[in-house]
DNA sequence: GCTCATGAGTTGAAGCGTCAACTCATTACT
DNA sequence: AGTAATGAGTTGACGCTTCAACTCATGAGC
């Protein structure tokens, strides 16, 4: 990808473009964190846990289709799920059908949690990405994260 | 800004636009940092030190102005410009026109360093957000883009 | 001149993520 | 049956960021 030196720098439009972008991967998850720490104590990648088991079938995952859903590491979901079982938000099991995996399985307090925080994080989804942008921009977005994201690994997309 | 029940989902337009900027926002910066981890072992945010103490006269800044630069805190800048000191690519002195300042200065091995650094971060600026798309989706990103971070707080853009 | 307020910068502790090493259950092979 | 291979999950150490407490130089007010 970059041996040797490259003159191809950016023309004016290409470089406001991707300040604008710099601009958004640097403040938006910023921001997000910052509501979701500020209202509900917790981590964005906490949401993203709680949100997932919740939206599972009786609430419950493996952990390692948990970490895939949730675009982290086996490891970090450990460690999470750690300070989740402590706040008795998580509880975690062996599987009895296979005893190498654990499952995960979301409480009720847990249930509670992932309820009150949702509204005020979508939200606030709504408030900082699509409430500036026009009906046009939110087509011209989602076409433009597509290719994006494509050209990196892909992802599986999940909910706010 | 969240304190009641707010029933305002998203609908399937903006869910999947939200969906694909959450993709970028995770993967974007992930990408970025590998590539610079990876042909030049450092990290972003080092990478945005050097090259904002590159383009400064005679390579010097104070640390709170290379702070704002580099969109970070004073204490994170210090942690940093202490290892990058480490390394040999920063050296700082007080500034002798007012004790309280601290000026770093970038160093012939640190100017190497980004020189022989940016072309490859470029181009994976290139590769990644600019190459995907077309010139219209370019300057429709600058707008969407302008428009997100005029609603967060504003932001210095710097280059590269 | 002295004292105090201000703000720049540093430092160390704590929290989170990564990485590598480890345990353990299950399956495949012989 | 016995052994090795595989892959899920955990753990601890390390690195980076944040936060609060601290030092220190300067300027303001008396």
């Amino acid at each position: 990808m970059t041996s040797t030196a490259e003159p191809r720098w950016l023309n004016d439009e290409e470089r406001q473009a991707w300040m604008a972008m710099a601009g958004i991967v640097f403040a938006l998850p910023a921001a997000l964190d910052a509501q979701l720490q500020r209202d509900a104590g917790i981590t964005h990648f906490e949401y993203t846990v709680l949100a997932a088991l919740s939206e599972a079938p009786d609430r419950r995952l493996r952990m390692s289709y948990l970490a895939q859903l949730a675009n982290g590491s086996l490891s970090r979901l450990s460690h999470v799920v750690k300070r989740l079982e402590r706040q008795g938000w998580v509880e975690r099991t062996p599987d009895p059908q296979d005893g190498r995996f654990t499952v995960a399985q979301l409480t009720e307090a847990g249930w509670d949690k992932i309820v009150a925080t949702a509204p005020g994080h979508v939200e606030a989804v709504r408030e900082l990405v699509l409430d500036p942008l026009t009906r046009a921009q939110v087509k011209q977005l989602r076409e433009i994260g597509l290719r994006i994201t494509g050209g990196l690994g892909l992802d599986i997309p999940r909910r706010s």
